[in-house]
DNA sequence: CAAAGCAAA
DNA sequence: CGCGTTTGCTTTG
């Protein structure tokens, strides 16, 4: 037994240090000892101390927060504040949906239960899928029992477990059954939307409806049709909203399904003692940030409800008040966007110095990149470089165009030109990403265009959009936007299934048609109700947090680009300068683009008139 | 716009 | 022994 450490709260990074995923398990009984063991065995290394570092800066911003928090709560009129909650409250709790019947599918260790398919030896053995040098994708229950999981390295898993088996990965067999199980689960609602390879949203109202089927059975049929098609077991959870459907189907697993009761109160309770750390959207730092000032389960938030108005910038009320209450989105979607964001590469490797050996990892990620853009036809704007040094730390270092990138050249070089502007430098992983795409299978899908070309939409790649707004009226919940990605065919590499929580997208509040403005209420910063993201440095109090001000300052914002306009075919406006045009969709985007990108430039040169030097160490 | 950090699969 | 990869999003400068 490692004597208490001299220093301060080691159990933070004790914790720390057993990883993301450690959340639910209700396997390995002594959680602490595994975690002892972790520590233990990565105690020296350089990772170890860049936890370490990780730690420290979080406990720092924690003492930060409290200071503040002391601040504002000396001279505060709590009741009132709390009053102006329960306002919230009950708007929120007005418009709760229970019509819909939302249901989430999980596998159960899917890799490994695959790989149990093509290998019967390996039932009841503890294995693991990933290698001895790598990191685990998947873990065996058997191996669970040891402490071992996903995301975990492997000589460590190997440590915890003696006896542990690595199996190697078969993505082709995953994504082979990804697919029979998808096909299966559309057969319940054709509207699903899948979330990973492993795992999906359903919303099945409608069927059960159409065949007379309670929730249940409707439920215990489709896995009892996967068990039977696959030989694979899935878990469910039945529940009004997808936060509480991911919630329970995790109370089952494995091979379980969980019901909730679609009653206001049977939810609250369900919450009331559940850890924050089973939200989706909350994430170890965030637990971290809300334990500090008390908040240890979702009943918790409503105890320190006036706080959290208080201090709405770090935490999000809205999004906390929700998810107090067991209210998020219903809408499930298919995958409505081709949207996507950025698109790029990177690869870790043993630490190099050497000039010429880190640009041969560049121009292999370089190369790795544009075949990846050139296979799913995208161009960008902006090409950011990540680095990581020997030390764990990660920088990234950005370029933007006045054209569209997509050719290994010119990742390469830019690539290089960033770099060399940091040398020298000791890296593990070097990395390239795109963003600001345009897509270039999309131009004449679009806009007008369209309605000319009658060819045929054989093209063996993406949909497009599909946009569609007109349920913002309907009430109840509604995400502004489900993100979705796709084309998983030249999937990464790893996964991080099981039994870790693991997230779902997250829901949307959508302060728009929802509650926020109706009833005054007081302190609405432009804060999402979504997930969390409190992060934010230590900052000066700014004495103006005076949350009774029943204004909400709507105006005052910038105009998010998505929010706002769709399918133009014709004339449309900016929504940033106003601008009339005539024009397509690309048209008006390329437009908005540089209406955005104009007033970020002048806003960044203006804030850079008084510089803050802040830069760190680096080395 | 650029950079850092969180979260999730 | 040697702790991953891809994407999205928010905040801060």
């Amino acid at each position: 037994m490692p004597a208490p450490e001299a220093s301060q709260d080691t159990a933070s990074l004790v914790k720390r240090l057993a990883g993301p995923s450690v959340t639910k398990a209700g396997l390995a009984k002594d959680q602490t000892e595994i975690n002892q063991i972790i520590a233990e065995a990565s105690k020296g290394s350089k990772f170890y101390d860049n936890e370490k570092r990780k730690d420290k800066d979080l406990t720092e911003r924690i003492a930060g927060i409290l200071k503040q928090r002391g601040d504002l709560l000396r001279n505060a009129d709590i009741p009132k504040i709390e009053r102006t909650v329960d306002h919230m409250i009950a708007d929120l709790e007005a418009h709760r949906d229970l019509t819909q019947i939302i249901v989430h599918v999980d596998m159960d260790a899917f890799y490994a239960n695959v790989e149990m398919l093509d290998n019967p030896s390996l039932a009841g053995k503890p294995f693991g899928v990933g290698h001895l040098h790598g990191v685990l994708t998947t873990a065996s229950y058997e191996a669970r029992k040891y402490g071992a999981r996903s995301g975990m390295p492997g000589f460590i898993a190997k440590k915890l477990c003696p006896d542990l088996i690595f199996v190697d990965m078969h993505f082709k067999r995953y994504s082979e059954m990804s697919d029979v199980i998808m096909a299966i689960f559309k057969q319940y609602d054709p509207n699903m939307y899948p979330a990973g390879c492993d795992e999906g949203y359903l919303n099945i109202t409608k069927y059960c409806e159409e065949h007379s089927l309670s929730a249940e059975n409707c439920v215990q049929e489709m896995r009892e049709r996967v068990r039977r098609e696959t030989n694979l077991t899935v878990s469910a959870g039945i529940a009004p909203n997808k936060m509480l459907a991911k919630i329970c189907s995790d109370k089952n697993k494995p091979n379980g399904q969980f019901h909730l009761p679609f009653d206001r109160n049977a939810i609250v309770s369900f919450m009331h003692d559940l850890s924050i750390r089973k939200i989706p959207g909350i994430g170890r730092v965030n637990e971290r940030l809300l334990e500090s000032i008390g908040i240890k389960t979702c009943g918790d938030i409503y105890t320190y409800r006036a706080t959290l108005c208080l201090m709405d910038k770090y935490f999000g009320l809205q999004f906390l008040l929700r998810t107090h209450l067991g209210i998020a989105s219903n809408s499930v979607q298919p995958v409505q966007r081709e949207e996507r964001k950025s698109i790029g590469a990177e690869r870790t490797f043993s630490p190099l110095g050497d000039k010429e050996q880190i640009l041969k990892k560049l121009e292999e990620v370089a190369l790795e990149l544009e075949s990846d853009m050139q296979k799913s036809g995208w161009a960008g704007r902006t090409l950011t470089l990540k680095y990581k040094l020997d030390t764990y730390q990660v920088f990234t270092r950005a370029k933007s165009f006045d054209r569209w990138i997509s050719k290994k050249d010119d990742l390469f070089s830019t690539g290089k030109e960033l770099l060399m502007h940091e040398w020298p430098v000791k890296l593990r992983l070097i990395g390239l990403r795109m963003t600001k795409l345009k897509d270039l299978r999309a131009t004449e899908d679009k806009g007008i265009k369209r309605f000319f070309s009658a060819a045929g939409p054989s093209s063996p790649g993406k949909r497009q959009k599909i946009e569609r707004r007109e349920d913002l009226e309907s009430e109840g919940e509604l995400d502004a936007a489900d993100e979705a990605r796709e084309d998983y065919e030249s999937m990464p590499g790893y996964e991080e299934h099981e039994f870790e929580e693991a997230g779902l997208e997250i829901e949307i509040p959508d302060d728009l048609a929802t509650g926020a403005s109706s009833s005054g209420q007081a302190l609405r910063p432009a804060s999402h109700a979504k997930p969390p993201s409190f992060l934010s440095h230590t900052k000066p109090a700014s004495s103006s947090s005076k949350p009774v001000s029943t204004k909400p300052r709507s105006s005052a914002h910038k105009p998010r680009s998505a929010a706002a306009p769709k399918e133009g075919v014709r004339s449309c406006i900016c929504p940033i300068c106003g601008k009339i045009m005539d024009t397509d969709n690309s048209g008006l985007n390329a437009h908005v683009d540089f209406c955005l990108s104009r007033g970020a430039i002048l806003e960044a040169q203006v804030q850079s008139l008084n510089p803050q030097e802040r830069k760190g160490k680096k080395r």
